[in-house]
DNA sequence: GTAATAGTGTCTTTAAGACACTATGTA
DNA sequence: TACATAGTGTCTTAAAGACACTATTAC
């Protein structure tokens, strides 16, 4: 049996409250707490490869190994606006597509001390993040490529960084990273949200190429023009892309019809 | 600004450690750390109704409102070991299907202290569930109906008693139930999860009148019942319900395909 | 002109909706 | 036998896959 910490008798009614629950609702910190961090998984989509932005660590535990931008919580701060910190303070960005993905909570997940981390995933095109990370000029910084093995769920992520090294991942960023890609290739098929990784203008082959990307696997070049014509979220724009060795295709906008 | 209880320095290494973070990384416990608790939405589908386990609060804030079942994660214990012990202790269950649906960490939202929830959502054929509530003979706890509006999302649910009068729902558990009814709403369409919510051997109607319950709208009963029979999902019995007042149908079982 | 991809048109396939029709245990 | 729902068969509709064919820019 574990430890428990109870507390705040009205908070657990539904058994009568004991002497003990009633004593430890006047005190909850009484009870060790766990620390809360936000870990954000940032990602996006460089020349047909799904990438990550991590953190190389240069202390024990896991030194060496890469991590997850992460933050403690604030007292006072909301789980989003810490999430938005990490994504600020951490990456430098701001105004990106965020949103929480799940919370981690094994005992030893972090061995120094209980550590329950939100995380969080945000989306962001590749010249953003690709600029805020060469402009720092540190070498502890990466967009590593991320790979999830297709067709089976709940599988960990694997880390591979410049010339197709295999990175380490530290803690259990490895299982983070594979929860996001496979919320990530959920949500394409039902949410409007390859589109946070291109620029404001792009093609129907860039689309396509970012969920291909991220789903591991070739589309239906025709079917995937009609899907997304018929989805009414694209405004062409009349304009053709240029010098691309080859018929420019008409670059379109994102722009949703329900407002 | 918030205050932010940083700490652990290689945590955060990507901003280069200032010194106020090397002295946080020694103590992290000089920070205040908010409680963590799990709240756990109990769901089951009753005569067409879809309802909630919830608990009547006897004390402030929100005396008499109604509330989720939680408890305090204990500085030993996972998330789901904590989400399954509420589900023990609080409604008397075990080896449901049980999986973790959202946290909630607005600041204010328990406004006694800092409380971050970690939300899980729970599913039980209506008996078992049914006799566990009256077996205690305590008015304090309630199935009660839930509804939320088809066709939004991330709206806030609303609860009804027995006699179809307004329950007040405490906290921000009417948000937590409205998420947890749009998660479940989510799933029916690619996940084998209707299932849980019935007796080991069913008809085709009865698994029909589960999904149009938690959709909240009536589906077409030839295109349901192909579907389920292609899905591979459904063993029949060669047995047929009995004393229906009408041509019974044959009893299926839940069998995934794939082992 | 050629290379290479954009974009269109059409046929096929698959799954859902609609609906008529037959089947059958209970009262 | 009548009732009410189970279950089948078939036509229609909508969307995806396949594939042939035309269009257009860079070179």
């Amino acid at each position: 049996m574990h430890q428990m910490a109870m507390g705040l008798t009205d908070h657990i009614s539904a058994e009568g409250a004991s002497e003990e629950e009633f004593l430890a609702a006047y005190d909850a910190s009484r009870f060790p707490r766990p620390s809360v961090a936000v870990d954000l998984v940032l990602m996006t989509v460089q020349e047909r490869r799904l990438m990550a932005f991590v953190l190389k660590r240069n202390t024990h535990p896991d030194r060496g190994m890469w991590s997850l931008p992460g933050g403690f919580v604030g007292i006072d701060e909301s789980l989003d606006a810490a999430a938005e910190r990490v994504l600020r303070t951490k990456a430098g960005l701001s105004e990106t597509f965020i949103e929480q993905l799940y919370s981690f909570g094994e005992p030893a997940r972090d061995p120094r001390t209980r550590v329950i981390s939100v995380a969080y995933f945000a989306l962001v095109p590749a010249p953003r993040i690709q600029t805020a990370v060469e402009s720092t000029g540190r070498d502890d910084m990466l967009l590593a490529e991320v790979r999830v093995r297709v067709g089976t769920s709940a599988t960990d992520a694997e880390l591979f960084g410049e010339n197709g090294e295999r990175l380490a991942a530290a803690f259990d960023h490895a299982r983070i990273l594979g929860v996001a890609v496979g919320r990530l290739r959920g949500r394409l098929n039902y949410s409007a949200i390859g589109y946070e990784l291109l620029p404001e203008e792009f093609t129907l082959r860039d689309l396509r190429v970012v969920h291909e990307t991220i789903l591991g696997r070739a589309l239906n070049k025709d079917a995937f023009r009609r899907r997304m014509l018929a989805s009414g979220d694209l405004r062409a724009t009349g304009r053709l892309e240029s010098s691309v060795g080859h018929r420019p295709a008409e670059l379109y906008r994102f722009e949703s019809e329900k407002p």
